[in-house]
DNA sequence: CATGTCAATTGACACGGTGTCAAGTGAAAG
DNA sequence: CTTTCACTTGACACCGTGTCAATTGACATG
């Protein structure tokens, strides 16, 4: 916060992304993450005053890396419903896999910290916006199920779409990334959407 | 474990059962549970090796009484394949509230301790065993979708079911129990059955 | 060259929660 | 009257987070 050497918060913020990713987000402490990025534990707190506020910073930092406000965006391109609700899920579905360990971190502090829960949330607000959008894109062009109101569909789509589900689904039920999207889209298609169907 | 006055193991169970129930499973100390039990701290691990054991024998004890057992074995004695279906999601979805405080205690530490993610994995498991009975009565009378592997159905049905996606439904969502009920019917049936379709 | 600034280091410490240990209490049972 | 057993009391170790104060060393500017 105060001092700031830009090089050294993100040589943090790089070691601790490297360290969640290979533990999937479990047991990496401060002081695993001060080693990992060459400098002492106290140093990290000279930029993050919180373990909580490093992980949110840290979710940050990726998802700007990652562009992944731009892929989004991208799926929001398609025109058509069903070709906007696939598009969704693919952008969304393959991002989770490459967010996964810090996801995971932050999840697990939600219940505790203050800071991460409001972040966390934040995140899936953002989520769901793009559940709206694509669900309002099906209405739009009347392959929405007759009888299902927006407000459902979008929970729906959205529980579909959570971080915990695709834990569950790849790591318990160990379906492929490929299978996992696969099992969305058809879950999301079937029940979503009328009309023609396809697979 | 090796001093045992059944009566206060009762007092700390319904203590403990109480307090995560209350606090909807956060933030629940062992001195917390020792004092609503009327005993002092150390008495409770007289009784209770670790907290985690104690979370996994509150469990238990739940099970017990609720009877959650008979509750499922009673879904399957439904014949036909979508009536089995709701019973199935009746009968387990409606059981999440009663358990979600203790569930959710026990989630939280499955990440870090061995003892409460093998008790828990343990029971989804059984839950699990449930979805493969409703997924095979639905493949017998020919309503499982066509293309639909029972794997794959029988893994959507796990994961529509879960605790988390109870929280996702009710919480986030904020869905009445009976919405949520009805949202996972409706996914179910229209991913995982085919034929006459019904709402 | 001297001085000040600033990032980072070192080491000590408080706190909260779990789990351990040892000595003691009090009541029931032989 | 003693043994036994459930429980109490109080101290303590451990771990991880977060705090504090004194110090180091580099670089910049007068």
């Amino acid at each position: 916060m105060s001092s700031d050497n830009p090089e050294t918060r993100i040589r943090i913020l790089d070691a601790t992304w490297k360290l969640l990713e290979a533990s999937q987000g479990q047991g990496v402490r401060m002081s695993d993450i001060a080693r990992e990025a060459g400098i002492s534990r106290q140093a990290v707190y000279l930029h993050f005053p919180t373990r909580s506020e490093l992980l949110v910073a840290t979710t940050r930092y990726l998802d700007d890396i990652k562009g992944i406000d731009q892929r989004l965006a991208l799926s929001r391109e398609t025109e058509n419903g069903v070709g906007r609700l696939d598009a969704f899920i693919d952008a969304w579905g393959n991002y989770i896999p490459e967010i996964h360990g810090i996801a995971t971190a932050l999840l697990a502090m939600k219940d505790t910290d203050r800071a991460a829960d409001l972040a966390w949330n934040d995140r899936m607000q953002a989520v769901r916006h793009g559940c709206v959008a694509a669900i309002n894109a099906a209405n739009n062009d009347g392959s929405l199920a007759r009888d299902l109101p927006v407000k459902q569909a979008t929970d729906i789509l959205w529980t579909l779409l959570s971080v915990r589900n695709w834990e569950q689904l790849t790591r318990e039920c160990g379906q492929s990334q490929a299978q996992y999207i696969e099992t969305v889209k058809r879950t999301a298609r079937r029940t979503l959407l009328d009309g023609p169907r396809s697979d």
